[in-house]
DNA sequence: GGTTAAGCGAGACGGTACGTCCCGTCTTAGG
DNA sequence: CCTAAGACGGGACGTACCGTCTCGCTTAACC
């Protein structure tokens, strides 16, 4: 006698996906983000980002064997926010500009979540993306730079990078390293230490 | 329970201490410090703690309810390196030696394991201390800056602790966030661009 | 957290089991009554069931949440000696060879050991257990009891359960509370008592 | 310069006490008594009892090496209560009495919880103390039989202590091994089953 | 009456076991 | 082949209580 189907009804499908896999990835990373940004890196817990995915274990085990690298592949995948950026041609204004935008997110909780995710987990690895995710940063910062030397408004032989660096470290620090507000005032003091007037 | 009166030969003492306990808190201290800054902050073991500073863990648990406790604890008590330090009248040439011994410090694992640990404890009062010890550390470069402003070499209107912290950030922020050595020559790239030639 | 991606090399089997987990229910329970039994409930390490059961902590613990638990589920599940019990239709003689194989189970220090155990969990579901043991061991004296009542061997006025637990009670009551031995006489004299030559 | 005097003031005097320490093991044996009848053998702590005896753990363990040791110590020196038992020469009235006297003892759950706690020490100076203990509470009976036996009211070959014990065990094993109350009838069941009325 | 020695209170300590938590592994069943 | 479901091994965490031991104090007892 065959047995009664005791099959539950299910609200999502359970065998191989259509679409590829691409969407159930999609759910992990950013349930990773999204708990990461919430509570830390201690208190994320796989299971709950599976949970949270509505995914099984067993899925992220499958593509990221650790937590660290689940934790790694969600944070390099944050997408870039779209930078629709124009010069004015005006070096201070425009890294002025750069920089209250890069202290915007900074003022954001989930971000220095990140940021210390990424402090937390010590790993050659991570140091990688780290500097990744630092290049990226800077990306605008020493492409105003660099086309204000072209223009003449700052000296030759400014070293691009160094001076992005610069401007940029201190507010890291604080919102990460210091866990403090960024005031409105510290960008146009680091602008007026490094760039000082007579430079212009 | 046991059966009566079951006592064990033993081989080490037991029981309150004869003289305080302020040595046992020392060497369970340095004990973490030890362990913390060889391999960080995930792989630090009370246990294993508690064994290095030949201390029971019930010990150690006493004084701190946690390990993060005992983590800051231990970063807290730190000793500061005694700076003998003596000014040359040099701005730049004091700036540069203080730098250079900053790092120094943190070309070592040590140093930059206990900054990522700070990081990675995700607590106000984690933060709090963070600031402290950054205030610590910007100490000499603060004295240096205000004396070289009464002496008039700097302008009158120098802020010196923002110019101290534009100083410093980006050393720390190379060696624990990206985890790159400190080039030499960054030193110096940093005193160029933040006191110009014709400031002095 | 630990170093990305480090996963060691390991010799037995993790993991769901293949069998289904009755084996390993069985193998837990058993091993927590030979200990039991051997050296007491205060002896008994839940991690040294576990080791014994060839099974991990956590595995005894997500079915037992407490070591009195385990114990009581263990005793519970003991297997009832198939009694393989024919009356000879002589109360006397029936009684008699009856309270001989509990006279000799008795004799037994694990026996003694789980009814100890069983003294010392104080707690209603324990009595519980207790009285549901109690009434599965003095079934077959009932039994027998009832049918000599039948046979009018004895009185009609039997009160068979109560004069099972006269019978019964002497004997536990030494080798549990008291620790004795139990004289060969003693069964004998217990029948006596109970059930004087004139009645039968 | 001598330091101010910061005693407290005190409510009981702290040195050598005056007329021994005999008030001291009585305080702490009562309440260690008192804990026990109240909670039972695990849940009574050592220190609870230093507390409640208004004493230091120190005092407590300078007498009595282990907990099994103390709440023995206590358990032995329980007062017997003074029997002023007079037989009025009816053996089962005189039994009855006696028997439902214990019956009320046994009502009270401090006595079972003692009675447990002494089974679930295993240790064999235990087992002897219970077998005192269980002498002492024997002896009202047997005296009650062997009068009556010298009377010439019961047989001649009757044996005292054995028939004591039958006419007890069902008593304590229900109260202390099953936790049921002791029904009012129990005892004059038990009578009618010892003591046949043809016999007497 | 001063000195000695015996307790005592206070409380930290070592030790052991408990029960919890979460990571990463692995089997089973099913689509 | 890929997924859901979920038990399992492993190992660290933090807790609780036992019995030990040192210290300072106070009082009794003895000289």
């Amino acid at each position: 006698m065959p047995k009664v189907s005791s099959k539950r009804s299910r609200s999502r499908p359970r065998g191989r996906p259509a679409g590829g896999s691409d969407e159930l990835v999609r759910r992990i990373l950013d349930a990773t983000l999204e708990l990461l940004g919430a509570s830390g890196l201690a208190a994320l817990k796989v299971d709950d980002v599976a949970r949270a995915a509505n995914v099984n274990k067993t899925s992220v085990y499958r593509r990221w064997p650790t937590k660290a690298d689940l934790v790694l592949a969600a944070i390099e995948q944050t997408p870039e926010p779209p930078v629709p950026f124009r010069e004015t041609g005006d070096v201070r204004a425009d890294l002025t500009r750069l920089l209250r935008k890069k202290a915007k997110v900074l003022a954001q909780p989930q971000a220095v979540g990140l940021a210390r995710a990424l402090a937390a987990i010590d790993d050659d690895s991570t140091r990688e993306l780290a500097r990744t995710l630092r290049a990226r940063s800077l990306a605008p910062l020493v492409e105003v730079i660099e086309n204000a030397v072209a223009r003449g408004e700052l000296a030759a032989d400014t070293r691009a990078e160094l001076l992005a660096e610069l401007l940029l470290a201190p507010l890291t620090n604080r919102a990460v390293m210091l866990g403090l507000p960024i005031e409105p005032t510290l960008v146009d003091d680091v602008i007026a230490q490094l760039l000082p007037r007579g430079q212009g």
